[in-house]
DNA sequence: ATGAAAGCGCTAACAA
DNA sequence: TTGTTAGCGCTTTCAT
């Protein structure tokens, strides 16, 4: 018994011959260019439902020259060399640890928020070491994608560069740390911590204390170094910090430290939620009510925010909205081969829940 | 100003002139095809170098009718009509939770680290509704990929059937609810539970509950089902148990009204870690010690596992390998298009840490 | 406004 | 073992 050959799909041509017109007429119809008989453009219509009819992919691609899809590329996903996948099949590397971050499923969600409605998909790629990085790159000249959306996790990625380098079209989550000439999307982090500074000393603290990021990200310095100036505004010329590692552990190590030294403390800004979410848990290990005798705001309005208990005050990064436009930006560079580098700054707001 | 015209990338027709010898013969070089002498083979490797050349995947796609890319579908999302993406651009419909939840993570990790030594990258799809999921099928066949793995997050998914009734290549996590006739891989939910059971009957439990998932998902059915007939086999015929979603959320409320209905419990069994760090932090707020008064085993061995206080006994769920297996057969089935629908069913372990 | 025809870069018969 | 050649399905001048 063998198999029955797949029916070959329907091409222009067919769809040419069943409305009585030239594939070239076909073709425009489908495209929706315009200087086409209406009455030619309905019969086209029909025998496209009728023949079933799809554009072929390839064959498009390669007279425009343009793969119609786009890489998410999330770079330096800090679980590199972590373990070799075990199990049946060939196995390699690979990054785990950036999902278990709700905010990358916000990133992911704005980027296929804005791509979906456009009929893109896109496709995932992740770059840690040298290798994946010199992939990705191969990936793009080959036509896997027009460009890339790239995620970094730590800073001192250099797949900007390359990217930049390789004049291939991209767009990065936040401000790269070195300077590159290439877009970007970012938050103003400096003003989120002054929102949260600003709330904390109008709701009392006067022993202020935070975590910060790890300090060789762009950001994590930023919201330290606002948040600091807006307490010295405030009249509070001295923050302690301790530096977390925007991981839930980090964030309970960090409170611990803290807490060690400097007993008195009655607020914290924790330089985001998930950091947020340990700091809470160590608090209630030693006995401070929330916010009654510790109030605490976090950053990014994560989904880590609602689950806390109490849940947490937070600066909302916005972050769904910097990634669409992530992804509008990176469509404009596609079209336009020759756009200069972009930055889009984006403005946080301060949610007040139960935390402070 | 304007701007430089991009240099044309090198074709095969470029390494060729480069190398002295034919297309074909380059063609063959790039595809590893024995018959090339080697010192040809050489010469053209040069070639290759020399010029930078990469093959065009539209080109070779558009005769070989391959792709060459597979892709990863999320399907019923759960976030279904939750909001529109605000903001700047156009806008949709988008999962993020499904990103909340580790196990996602685990799964794309697992086909990621198989596809990737391949050279291999995933488009990422979702759908949850009627157009979404017509969106998929269209762009399975007009040459996205060539194929699909599917992680469905309920059970009335459609979606299943309908690649099989498009006799497109897809392989499933977990069992569909209705029967069709498509591969997938799962784990053998019953064998977990009992291990669960067995554990807690061992500890000395006597007072044993459980927080099921939702019923209307197959593996949630089989936990249960596998759990209570290892209680009954151990002498405890009747195990209450509250019906949860595998959310955190849900699985405080669960944990609530059991600790309601039998303030006696010693022993719990939660069908998934998610609900089950939710049930901890309950048990916790009522003065539960844990494993001193109750005895607490997870399912999964996600990271809420090990971010749990105390760390949770679980049920593993190899998912990565699971994972890794479900693209392995995907290229199967893309290989040899006549292959009957396989199911792979991988035997779970237990991990013990601290809550039981 | 429509059609004819020339490729895009590659693989795969088939010839040599 | 290597080369020649014929398309894959589509867009896009260029005629008409």
């Amino acid at each position: 018994m063998r198999q029955d050959p797949p029916p070959p799909s329907p091409t222009l041509e067919d769809v040419a011959r069943a409305a009585g017109v030239s594939r070239a007429t076909v073709s425009r119809v489908v495209n929706g260019v315009r200087n086409v008989d209406s009455a030619i453009q309905e019969a086209v219509r029909q025998a496209i439902t009728a023949t079933g009819y799809v554009p072929n992919r390839a064959a498009r691609s390669l007279v425009t020259r343009r793969t119609g899809s786009v890489a998410l590329v999330v770079s330096g996903a800090g679980d590199e060399g972590a373990g070799a996948l075990g199990g049946g099949g060939g196995s390699g590397f690979f990054p785990v640890q950036v999902f278990t971050d709700p905010f990358f499923g916000r990133v992911v969600g704005g980027i296929v928020g804005f791509l979906r409605p456009r009929g893109l998909h896109p496709v995932l790629m992740f770059a840690e070491t040298p290798e994946t990085r010199a992939q990705v790159l191969t990936a793009l000249r080959q036509g896997d994608a027009d460009g890339a959306v790239l995620v970094s996790t730590h800073a001192e990625d250099p797949l900007p560069r390359l990217l930049a380098e390789a004049k291939l079209p991209a767009v990065l989550f936040a401000r790269p740390a070195d300077p590159v000439p290439i877009s970007y999307v970012d938050v103003d982090h400096r003003a989120g911590a002054k929102l949260a500074a600003d709330h904390l000393v109008a709701r009392g603290s006067k022993h202020v204390v935070t975590i910060s990021g790890p300090l060789d990200v762009p950001a994590s310095q930023a919201r330290l170094a606002g948040f600091r100036d807006a307490m010295a505004a405030h009249g509070h010329p001295f923050v302690p910090c301790a530096e977390g590692g925007f991981t839930y552990h980090s964030g309970e190590q960090a409170m611990e430290r803290l807490l060690a030294e400097h007993p008195g403390l009655d607020g914290v800004f924790v330089a985001n939620d998930l950091m947020a979410q340990g700091a809470l848990l160590v608090l209630r290990h030693h006995g401070r009510a929330v916010p009654g005798d510790v109030a605490v705001v976090g950053f990014d309005d994560s989904s880590a925010a609602t689950a806390c208990r109490p849940p947490l005050t937070t600066v909302r990064h916005p972050v769904e909205d910097m990634a669409a436009e992530m992804a509008r930006l990176l469509l404009e560079h596609i079209e336009q081969p020759g756009h200069r580098p972009t930055s889009i700054i984006f403005d946080p707001t301060l949610v007040i829940r139960d935390s402070s």
